[in-house]
DNA sequence: TTCATTTACGAAAACGATTAAGAAGAACTT
DNA sequence: AAGTTCTTCTTAATCGTTTTCGTAAATGAA
């Protein structure tokens, strides 16, 4: 590996002025400069992190703190392909991405610990238990951290706009002509929370009311926990016309029930989804579902925690939403009353 | 943050001492260590990863170039699932992931040089194009590469064993009666043409001729393409009464054109996928397919390179060949002849 | 006791960069 | 001409480890 030390003979300089040539300090010659970046090139010099690291405290490498109990982590097409956003832009601003765990070997170490000893520059923070310890530890530390969909006090946060999308998505379906409109929400997490608040508060201004054995708790990305909630809706006496399910995937196993039943979509029921994966549009008819702008959310926190890491003193720690697109579909049939 | 130095102050001993006490060097006494260690632990050291890299050059860090055309990349569940299986492993063994690209900031830079400027131990190549010069040029450096589902001289490869996948599903389509299989393959990959092999190759030997019409290209991950095909398939005079997909994703294409045309699956038509990925096991009929083993995949390429980055001299290149499993399912029907 | 061997530790030189402080010459002021 | 300021470059310290080599004490052998 050819270093510092290599152009600097070559260019009859010190290192330290090969060094400053090559960052692009104001204090050296014109000449003297383009001709070592030449020699550095025409050598192949690569800068090396681990010393630039160690001198700066600056590795240019962001962490990904993305933990969830089911598992499904990266099959989860919401957090796969914000994340694929993520690292898209802080490549282009210049930084690396690397994954942060709870251990390094056999020993366990607190994330934040993973941190340190990796020195990220910065972490976000995706779909984990926000409220285990280790999380928290990490999210009050003096390390640069963005979360998405989650607040913490003093913290960026990129939030998806879920009461909006939720709105949007129960207006649309009213406006199709629904008033019996069924929500099957995933498991309890502040996003749940939020969606559910925004289906109750949207129905109410819209004049619609909802009864309590309309509103299904299931589980995010689990078709079975969808299929049971659909069940049970469907032996209601009075049946919902519209069900809204807690996420496209899991909608594919409410699906399954209106099958056997021998429940035509939308003709006989109306369902809508979450999210806008690449399977909702594909399937027919096309569902009914609110995209979460996963490119944006991606990037956004991309950026805001990039900023935050170069400028710590002019940035603030805010609040962004991102809204969500309705993906009108072909899954809600309009009512004619 | 405590460092080697306030260590060894607090101990009463040099900071060499530390160091062989902490990485557990045997000419330190036993008390002295134990001693060491206990402080260390009090005080929260933390190695620092930089300062061990630059004195080392090993950083336990752990490439994976993952780039692919379609950009789908993470999206498709063979390869999320695939990186989550080999991240698991290699954290497990002490190494972190990073993602390798082309670019740091704006200034782009070989992936190669990109490996070399992080220091990776070693890298991980999947789903690329393999014969991009910037690919062939990391590959045919000295550092440690693992490839999977693609084979480089000398190099050590993980392959999913889809001819054995193939074979085995053909064998059950066919054990089930049919002798009228359609296959729909991939895009032109040495992974394709492994599958094209062993379907004609089976089909010979289970004395089933294969009318050339029967045999379709499509691209993966891409619904609209087999559900082209699988109208051509069906305008046929002479319909097959099975079709195989290129994977269960592009299979949810060709569905929607069967449900246009009132076939039943199974009744009316059978049809099989590939992959096994979550999505073929909720559909009604559940999908009958074979699935890659993409845990053992990734474990084994994390086991691999680590074997090759730990023990350069021991570690002998070859090609592990991982089998798939013939997931029945119930989407081919039993013929009675 | 004396010499050889082992054990336990320390001193110091790296690794490759960054950066503060200083110095020498050029250029400008008056 | 003398002093001042700029420009351009160098010296040297430093970041936190690892590791080689050396040495002093302890142990063993004779």
């Amino acid at each position: 590996m050819v270093s510092m030390k290599d152009i600097s003979i070559k260019c009859g300089v010190s290192v330290a002025t090969v060094s400053k040539a090559l960052n692009g300090q104001s204090d050296i010659g014109k000449k003297t400069a383009q001709h070592i970046r030449k020699v550095a090139k025409e050598m192949g010099y690569l800068p090396n992190a681990a010393a630039r690291a160690l001198k700066t405290n600056r590795t240019n490498n962001l962490g990904v703190l993305f933990v969830d109990n089911m598992q499904s982590g990266l099959m989860h097409e919401y957090f796969s392909s914000l994340l694929n956003s993520f690292k898209a832009e802080a490549e282009l601003r210049g930084y690396d991405v690397t994954f942060i765990s709870n251990h390094i070997g056999q020993s366990t170490m607190s994330y934040l610990e993973h941190c340190r000893y990796r020195a990220c520059d910065g972490v976000v923070v995706v779909c984990c238990d926000f409220n285990a310890p280790d999380v928290v530890e990490l999210v009050q530390s003096e390390i640069p951290v963005v979360t998405i969909d989650h607040v913490f006090n003093e913290k960026t946060a990129i939030l998806s706009n879920n009461v909006q999308c939720i709105r949007d998505l129960v207006t649309y379906i009213a406006e199709q002509g629904h008033r019996k409109i069924a929500f099957i929400h995933g498991e309890d997490t502040s996003v749940t929370q939020k969606r559910i608040a925004s289906f109750y508060r949207t129905c109410q201004e819209l004049g619609i009311t909802v009864p309590e054995t309309y509103v299904k708790s299931a589980l995010y990305h689990n078709p079975a926990s969808s299929a049971e909630a659909t069940r049970a809706l469907l032996s209601l006496a009075d049946r919902p016309t519209c069900i809204m399910y807690p996420d496209d995937f899991s909608f594919m196993g409410g699906r399954n029930v209106l099958d056997e039943m021998n429940l035509k979509i939308p003709e006989d029921i109306s369902v809508a989804g979450f999210d806008g994966i690449y399977l909702s549009q594909i399937l027919q008819p096309a569902l009914t579902t609110v995209r979460q702008d996963t490119l944006i959310i991606g990037r956004e926190a991309a950026d805001r925690l990039i900023d935050c890491i170069e400028n710590p003193k002019v940035s603030v720690a805010e609040q962004i939403m991102i809204d969500g697109r309705l993906i009108p579909g072909q899954s809600v049939k309009r009512i004619d009353e």
